[in-house]
DNA sequence: CTGTTAGCGCCTTCAT
DNA sequence: ATGAAGGCGCTAACAG
């Protein structure tokens, strides 16, 4: 038996194949008995509709894209976690997810995806202060949001984490422990360089909650991976002998400066404390001791993104959705990581 | 200027429609001269074509969907690999990845998936001995692939781990450093019970291999985390006071084992030999020390079962590929966790 | 509340 | 090697 069409349906339940269609997209009032024969019939048909033949009579996909990064540079544990909140969300709202690792750094890869209308709009994910996207994206008339931020976010929808209530949250709990001499040991100098938003806005958070706090403050931009941590904090011990915590972003160097820690015969929580920062809590578990995390909801960051998106696609065209800005919290996770300062 | 359709680049290269859509698919010569013509109309035009109506129209959507278990029980690096593996390879062969946490576990999920024609086959990971998934997808006449393999695998096509070969190079790896008495940590009792592919297939690996090898020899199921880790390690010491070497398959677990370790005041790799298998050494590397691994070719497993899929997908009705049954070996990366048995 | 019908943009058979 | 034209299955006017 071939894959019944609407026609199919309509000649079964006895109504015209245009009451089906309004049946299944509610987009006209149909009335009850007929809408449940209908239902009916689509049930015993097991009747799917055709979502391009759809699509294309609608112009609209009901798909939305999440747009990668090239992930050459690795992917992390917070980005998965972007990306099935995201898919879980617009499943929800009854959308699809496609993933691309389209880096739409051209209008022409724009237009592309403009003119195959098979997306009804994106979500980009890892967004730099300059993002390119941004402004390749609203030329291309592609509607979008974001996980992350753009340096001008306004009129933008996007979804990110709260960087400065992060590292003033970091910051006090050290600071009510006796610290008085902390680090921060950010992303690598590239991400800087490129204006990478969490890199650049965790710098300006910490530098602004250590002025608060007034303790003594030095910072490290780090290369990922465990032996630039240890290289990096070395040279923190170095330069600041006083200091008695770090807080890490950079959940791959951290390994370093526990081996750095370790190297000098020093322990955690003993001589030093260490708060992991915007770092899942499954990784940061791992860490011997594990590591008190303050740790980003991306699973909600993605979700919300993609909410936001398609409500300002759904809204009707004369009365559009405000965009949002949302920045969310990162939770604190306990780990052994954090002690009293110790006295020197 | 509205979008231009594949009429508008027909007429601005002086054409039939029809001959601008074979200049563009190839599935018919065209003469050089009129396919130059063509393609600069389509470079002015800023021209791409409209993947709903093709879909429609030629019945393929060149869409594919990578199926996601339920991601509450949590998606590791591995798995993450698998996504941009897939993703990459689909976009090389000029594919979509739609991305889809239907579990599948219904012929009517199954149904409505085939009727909307969104996607032309799909990629199931996280496969189980006897997952359903697999007899339903073929029901609903779905092509499919898998990361990872069911019990039967033959006339299907899969990309999955070595696990014998897997476990015989751990194994051997330690035999060869003089360890007799070894161990090995598997994933929780409820995937094994579930008959989750990888739980099985490494216990097999291991019990064969340490036949093979004539060491002495004991496993444990152990759930995900730390805590469980150190506990079923304790017990594996207490069990077995002659254990000089563990292998891992459950990195989160890992860290527990670590501790089991530091706690009783023993060091690794001096008391302890551990090896990490079919986890990716990112995680690996952060243990203190860094655990030497049998890393899984993650990226390869996802673009490989898209890539069979795919290819399944192009060929010709009247001469079907082969399904293959891929295996691919673990690589073995570096740490500083094994040594030789210490003598007692 | 229901029915009729003209597209949506492209593919593809059939003719030339 | 190129053209002409009939769908693909559904949506959304427009009519009643």
């Amino acid at each position: 038996m071939a894959k019944p069409r609407m026609v199919d349906v309509a000649n079964r339940a006895n109504v015209a194949l245009a009451t089906v269609s309004y049946a299944l997209s509610g987009r006209r009032p149909v009335a009850a008995a007929t809408r449940r024969r209908i239902m009916r019939a689509v049930e015993e048909l097991g009747y799917a509709p055709n979502s391009l033949a759809r699509g294309l009579a609608s112009k609209r996909s009901n798909i939305v894209t999440l747009l990668l990064r090239n992930p050459e540079r690795g992917i992390g544990f917070t980005e998965m976690e972007f990306v099935t909140g995201a898919t879980q969300a617009a499943e929800a709202l009854g959308y699809q997810l496609l993933l691309s690792l389209n880096d739409m750094s051209s209008l022409r890869q724009a237009e592309a995806l403009a003119g195959s209308r098979l997306v009804d709009g994106a979500v980009i994910m890892e967004v730099h202060l300059d993002d390119e996207r941004v402004s390749i994206l609203e030329e291309a008339g592609i509607p979008f949001s974001m996980i992350g931020r753009p340096r001008d976010s306004a009129g933008r929808n996007c979804a990110d984490i709260d960087f400065d209530r992060t590292a003033h949250d970091a910051v006090q709990h050290l600071y009510e422990l006796g610290h008085q001499s902390i680090a921060f040991l950010n992303h690598s100098p590239s991400t800087l360089s490129s204006a990478y938003g969490p890199t650049v806005r965790a710098e300006q958070g910490f530098r602004a909650a250590a002025a608060e706090f007034g303790v003594r403050y030095k910072e490290r931009l780090c290369g990922d991976g465990p032996d630039s941590g240890l290289l990096e904090f070395r040279d923190l011990l170095r330069e600041a002998p006083d200091l008695t915590a770090v807080a890490v972003m950079n959940d791959r160097a951290a390994a370093g400066v526990l081996r750095a820690i370790t190297e000098i015969g020093a322990g955690v929580p003993e001589d030093y404390s260490i708060i992991a920062v915007a770092s899942s809590a499954r990784v940061t578990e791992m860490f011997q001791p594990r590591l008190t995390t303050l740790e980003p909801p991306a699973a909600e960051l993605g979700g919300l993104a993609v909410r936001l998106l398609i409500e300002s696609l759904q809204a009707p065209p004369d009365d559009p959705r405000e965009p949002v800005q949302a920045l969310l919290p990162c939770r604190l996770v306990l780990g052994a990581s954090l002690g009293p300062a110790r006295v020197a």
